[in-house]
RNA sequence: CGCGGGGUGGAGCAGCCUGGUAGCUCGUCAGGCUCAUAACCUGAAGGCCGCGGGUUCAAAUCCCGCCCCCGCAACCA
């Protein structure tokens, strides 16, 4: 047995999340966890709401509620909805925690012992109505370059030009309008990655099997020489730059920035599950404390992907700790709605929440894992979700389970049909069968996620063309025996499709384990195609496991969520 | 010359690293079956693998140049 450690990146507080966020990282961390559970693995999954920064607090105020309140009621939604989407976190933290304060302010501790933190001023816009300093990308105003009058401070969307808020003519606040906006001057924390870049380079490179798309975009990073990054902003809300309760001179009403804590939080929402369940979060992290044996992978889109291969590495390195760090890294890319982005402004693509009103989680689950950007940007449309999900799960697996339970049920009153031996077709069928599954089990260890949906497919079919050639419908007037093998040997089948099929729809397995082997634990992954009914045993005609999306419905939902309209948000 | 990803039958993708009959799903057409969610199974048509050049006995695959699409450029997360 071994031990994964495997963590997702983590939503954002600020609203529900997209289905682009559900399968850049939440969704295939999933499947992977039950993948390696059924395995007979020991498996910690790890995922949390990301709570700090500008956004969180500007979201707050427009809400009408006091962040803390605000960032409650969202945790408590997002949570909601991972829960109905199958997501089997074992713990589903939140970034402002105690647990993560603390060992926030413990990194922060090791890393100013070391050295490697330096105080520098910088200077800020500052907004006098708003009484907050203001990011870059708050500060709006006329672009120097192309006059567009909403250009941002960190870049014109129009002209594309990278701007600094001291270019913008008639500068104002994105948060208010305000124009009574000053530059001031102010203290932060540096840390100074740029001595680090030997380090991290000798890591990324004894990296071999990492994916292309992460290993090009971290030495990206290291190539073009890594900046000292500011880990401190001027914000209320945010973890305090203290340690053991003294807050740093000079730093009062500062915070940590968020890409500071945030991946700083899978180590604390360790430590909230270890306190919730009485365990010990160091024997994930610390390998001198029995880390050193768990293998560590993390999920994640890929803009997320600087941050995990550069920034927090630095963080767990320069703390001189002997802390677990990833050992593989999945990134995805993005999946888009009609050729544009999903967009909460724009009213464009499909929210957790709006799913789960629409469909059960199951179809979600199967159509993003069956498409899941993983060699390239993928794309979402209602047509494709529709075909996909009429075929592969309607007409292929539940058509499959529904046949051959309704059949045993019809004819030989739900009994699992005794005597009899497989014959040269059950062999062939078992051999076809089992080589698919050495496959499959190789592409869900390497996390292929769309290349093992084929392969489920691929096997499910097979399902259905050993009924074609079986006929037990003709042989159970000539050869009842043989009928009965036939069925006896296609209900195990079923039982096998839901096993193998279990990280991707976790409900509709359970279904059919409960339908047909009257089964409530969850199925463990199988070596191979084996008998697991007991010859005499009562079976169940499952509800219908999925059913259709009607022809008319993806004209009515692209006229709910949009689908037609590319422009940009 | 900013960086990265992509361009393969009508649609969506695999194959490219480790050159050697171009594969899968949907769609289309024809047939079979009738246990089943008007489903399932079988077969067929359809592609100068973005463009041009090079290496090689042989290029979708390796090399060079060009064109087009998407994303990212670190104080938004």
């Amino acid at each position: 047995m071994s031990r994964y450690l495997i963590t997702s990146a983590l939503p954002y507080i600020n609203g529900v999340k997209h289905l682009g966020n559900l399968v850049g990282s939440m969704l295939p961390a999933d499947t992977y966890a039950r993948f390696q559970r059924a395995r007979g693995n020991e498996v910690l999954f790890i995922c949390a709401t990301d709570e700090h920064g500008t956004p969180a607090e500007l979201a707050a105020h427009e809400a009408g509620l006091p962040i803390e309140e605000y960032c409650a009621r969202m945790h408590a939604i997002q949570k909601d909805l991972g829960d109905r989407f199958g997501l089997s976190f074992d713990h589903f933290g939140r970034s402002h925690s105690p647990q993560n304060h603390e060992i926030t302010q413990h990194f922060y501790h090791q890393l100013d012992e070391n050295g490697l933190l330096e105080e520098r001023t910088t200077t800020q816009v500052y907004s006098v109505d708003d009484k907050r300093f203001l990011p870059d990308r708050y500060v709006v105003g006329t672009c120097p370059h192309c006059g567009y009058e909403r250009a941002r401070g960190d870049q014109c969307e129009n002209c594309t030009r990278v701007l600094d808020p001291a270019d913008l003519i008639k500068p104002r606040s994105a948060v208010s309008g305000s124009t009574n906006i000053e530059l001031r001057d102010s203290k932060h924390l540096f840390l100074k990655q740029s001595e680090m870049v030997g380090r991290l380079r000798e890591w990324i490179d004894s990296r071999k099997d990492w994916p292309v798309l992460v290993t090009s975009i971290a030495r990206k990073w290291l190539d073009e020489g890594l900046k000292d990054r500011s880990i401190t902003r001027d914000l209320r809300w945010g973890i305090p730059v203290a340690y053991q309760g003294k807050v740093r001179p000079g730093f009062e009403g500062k915070v940590f920035y968020v890409w500071f804590d945030a991946p700083i939080e899978y180590v604390g929402a360790t430590m909230e599950w270890a306190d919730a369940t009485k365990n010990d979060w160091k024997r994930w992290w610390r390998e001198d404390s029995g880390a050193a044996d768990v293998r560590y992978v993390e999920f994640m889109g890929k803009d997320n992907i600087p941050f995990h291969t550069v920034g927090f590495p630095v963080t767990l390195f320069g703390s001189k700790e002997p802390w677990k760090v990833v050992d593989y890294i999945k990134g995805l890319n993005w999946m888009n709605y009609y050729g544009g982005k999903f967009s909460t402004s724009g009213n464009r693509g499909i929210f957790m929440d709006h799913a789960l009103e629409l469909l059960p989680a199951d179809y979600w689950r199967w159509y993003l894992l069956a498409n899941a950007p993983e060699s390239d940007d993928s794309n979402f449309t209602w047509e494709h979700f529709q075909a996909t999900v009429n075929h592969e799960l309607a007409d292929v697996l539940g058509n499959f389970v529904n046949r051959i339970a309704k059949f045993c049920t019809a004819r030989l009153g739900g009994i699992v049909p005794a005597g009899g031996e497989y014959g040269l077709l059950e062999k062939e069928t078992t051999r076809a069968l089992e080589q698919r599954l050495a496959t499959l089990t190789a592409l869900m260890e390497a996390m292929e996620f769309r290349k093992s949906a084929i392969e489920l497919r691929s096997m499910w079919v097979i399902g259905n063309e050993y009924l074609q050639k079986a006929e037990p419908w003709k042989k159970i007037k000539t050869d009842p025996v043989a009928a009965g093998v036939s069925i006896r040997y296609a209900l195990n089948l079923a039982i096998g499709f839901a096993a193998i099929a279990q990280p991707f729809i976790p409900h509709a397995t359970a279904k059919i384990a409960q339908a047909i082997a009257g089964k409530t634990d969850s199925l463990a992954w199988p070596t191979a195609i084996a008998d697991s009914l007991q010859p005499g045993a009562t079976i169940a005609v499952p509800d219908v496991l999925f059913a259709k999306i009607e022809p008319e419905q993806p004209a009515l939902w692209i006229a709910r969520f949009g689908g037609t309209d590319t422009s940009k948000n």
